[in-house]
DNA sequence: TGGCTTGTATCATAATATGATACGCAGCAT
DNA sequence: ATGCTGCGTATCATATTATGATACAAGCCA
């Protein structure tokens, strides 16, 4: 397979890649030739990329077992990746702040191609694990978050993303049908904020409101979290609602550089 | 140089990873030259594994300014990360009832060879920002989590520790002299938790109590941060220390695994 | 014991990564 | 304008480097 470009493209590294891109939330330690099989790499190239990435200290590896699994060096990629980030800075007080305030789980999304991906998580209440977790990434169009951020899109884009953008069920209450999508997009261009009900976990209801740039476009949402059980909508339009926006406006000073994420040049 | 070990240890995969390493808090965001100066690789194999590492998503790179950065990729290595480590999964529920009950800043730390790293944090109060993101690494010694971890250590291991591990300055009121340090621990075997005061950040005191494994080693610690303004020390182990214990003894269940974080064989 | 799977080690081969070099394009000072 | 310098990009012949088939060892189950 001589795939991808050619020269200034690395294959070792890239098939080290994929062997950390085996570890996910079912697979979160494996033996050598799980990592094989679903890496697609034979016996002996996965025998020598993990071992290089256990030298280098990516990869631990349980004497007894044999068995490998994300180490340490996983967190600090987080750790760096904030320092990066220009949001993260700006907007970790102001969520803090709103937390604390709210008394609820208040997140920080992103927009990542079709997807969002959670930034910041401040747990409150008791919580879904996964939903206390930073880099989780979800389809847009099934997130508060996403939605929020689409309606300050242009139109044109935005029901090209409607149409184009992956959607998976995750619950039985999970929004297939685009045409309603839309309409939730839709209102929340209007109204500036995007509620969502059970699209991931049941009975768990989400409300964002979109930060955007200097041109008007979103490109992150402050989100927030809440049980059904305990919350109405009439209660979030009125309790919540308001103090997310002055989160979000709070946040969107002058954010002229947004985050130029464009796919490598003619690629995937 | 033929350095490392020999065959099954592929030296592009490492180079590529060197790439990522050279991010940090003061580089987050470099040029191609940039890159290679810090990675000490030539520019070639540094436009090609960074085109490489961008191919693959894990650099962004922005078209205007050629300059690359962390992807998005990064956090989603935390988020594996997580589901991997089976500490996170039962810390997290306790540690949400006690950051909700302390009102305070509340972190979970592991030990990482002679360093602690943050795996959880959950900040409360305005705090500094370093504090607020998981991942960062410190010396074991200048901080409460270590101390009181290493308090469950054998005395032998206990005095090798105070004598070869690492200590760096990081504010005026970082102890340096080892006698002091290991004086810490000795009290914080005696006590059971640990206090530390204006080790990485002036005016703050940190708190911690070790999260054992059934053979009593200590391989976590609950830590709480407080600002040194509004906390005496009375104060804190009249109010503090006794729910901070609560929260590590309910978390030190049954971890009979402690995690076999062992130096690859022989190297480094 | 014998057959299975899984981790580890070896080795000849050529495919792959290498890095020197050259080009184009900025910005900047003259 | 001109020439300089630094940077990103592209090319190419070379041999260093990664490759993957194979063989060996160790544990497990029947």
């Amino acid at each position: 397979m001589k795939t991808k470009q050619d020269t200034l493209y690395v294959g070792s590294l890239a098939k080290g890649l994929q062997l950390l891109r085996a570890f996910d939330e079912s697979h979160t330690e494996m033996s050598l030739s799980e990592l094989a099989q679903r890496s697609g790499l034979d016996k002996s190239a996965t025998q020598r990329l993990a071992n290089t990435l256990h030298v280098e200290g990516m990869l631990d590896k349980d004497p007894a077992t044999r068995r490998f699994r994300p180490s340490h060096a996983w967190l600090q990629m987080a750790y760096a990746y904030y320092w990066s980030d220009p949001l993260v800075g700006q907007a970790m007080p102001k969520l803090i702040s709103l937390s604390q305030d709210l008394g609820e789980t208040v997140n920080l999304a992103e927009l990542s191609g079709d997807h969002i991906v959670y930034v910041s998580r401040l747990p409150c209440k008791r919580t879904q694990f996964a939903a206390s977790i930073i880099g989780r990434r979800l389809p847009a169009l099934s997130t508060s978050a996403g939605r929020a951020m689409l309606g300050s899109f242009p139109p044109e884009e935005r029901r090209n993303a409607v149409e184009t953008w992956p959607v998976i069920r995750h619950t039985p209450a999970t929004t297939l049908d685009r045409a309603q999508i839309g309409d939730s997009i839709e209102r929340a261009a209007q109204q500036g904020f995007a509620i969502s009900e059970g699209q991931m976990i049941l009975k768990e209801i989400g409300v964002a409101t979109p930060i955007t740039g200097h041109d008007g476009r979103a490109f992150a949402a402050v989100q927030c979290s809440v049980s059904a059980h305990t919350w109405t909508r009439e209660a979030i339009e009125r309790e919540i609602i308001p103090k997310l926006q002055d989160a979000a406006n709070a946040i969107s000073p002058a954010f002229q550089a947004n985050r130029g994420t464009v796919a490598p040049d003619g690629a995937r």
